[in-house]
DNA sequence: TTCTATGCAAAGACTTTGCATGCTG
DNA sequence: CAGCATGCAAAGTCTTTGCATAGAA
């Protein structure tokens, strides 16, 4: 990724985002590579960089980039949001044990068979999770 | 399911849980039929039946429960967990409209291909879910 | 100046902890 | 009687809301 503040004031754009300097901030962090982190762990990036940003604006500013397709919420862990940079189908890994998560490139996966939906439903999206633990080492 | 009195304590044994009568009321809803419910969901069956249990021990036993493998806990909303009383492995449909969740045969999905695991990492399991949504009706 | 959008303190929802209570050997 | 398990009030964590502030027309 490695996305310049013109690359970034772009692709706030492209989503509506009307650009703020938090969100900015915000987009800088998340946006440089891909990767999964939680509203929580930005703060913790953004602080130690010297921001003031508050708790509820990264929260909200989360939220509104979910919203607008500029990044993807995961739901994998019930404790915390995590938000993925990359917003093409996907699927994930996630380590129960310490909570990381890594992309499984869509490649990697095929599935065959597939049920009929629910009567008078569409499909959102087919999600593949595979947890996995450190295996003991005794 | 349909389990008797009886069958729901030789289950709490079989799972090493000691079964108390705030348990076995637990055990009793979402036993019944498989299903998935929150901790909030059995809480109010529970005290439409005229129950007192407080909160906190329905969300602890669902805990213990989940840990013994009783129940499964399923990680699809971020804002609620659910309890699966169906415990082998199947996938899920996600309304996330309604929130409403239901199983998915193991037999109608079939994954062809699958990557390698992290280094170090087993698999504790690998899940499809199913996001759809209520059609529009216009 | 009026109207709209933004950012944060405080409130809210879900869940867990710590201690009082009761039971077992 | 000692020791352990149980159940709940209160506390904790993550997230959202409502209002004060700033900016646009």
């Amino acid at each position: 990724m490695q996305m310049s503040r013109a690359d970034i004031l772009k692709r706030l754009e492209q989503h509506k985002v009307t650009p703020t300097p938090q969100r900015l901030e915000v987009a800088e962090v998340l946006l440089e590579r891909p990767q999964h982190l939680s509203a929580d762990q930005i703060l913790d990036r953004l602080r130690e960089a010297g921001s003031r940003v508050s708790k509820a604006t990264v929260y909200n500013t989360l939220k509104l980039f979910s919203e607008r397709g500029l990044v993807r919420e995961l739901t994998v862990d019930p404790d915390r949001r995590y938000y993925d940079s990359t917003t093409h189908a996907h699927h994930h890994f996630f380590n129960v044990g310490t909570g990381e998560l890594s992309d499984i490139p869509e490649d990697q996966v095929e599935i065959l068979k597939l049920p009929a939906l629910p009567d008078g439903t569409e499909q959102e999206s087919v999600e593949v999770l595979i947890r996995v633990r450190d295996r003991q080492t005794p």
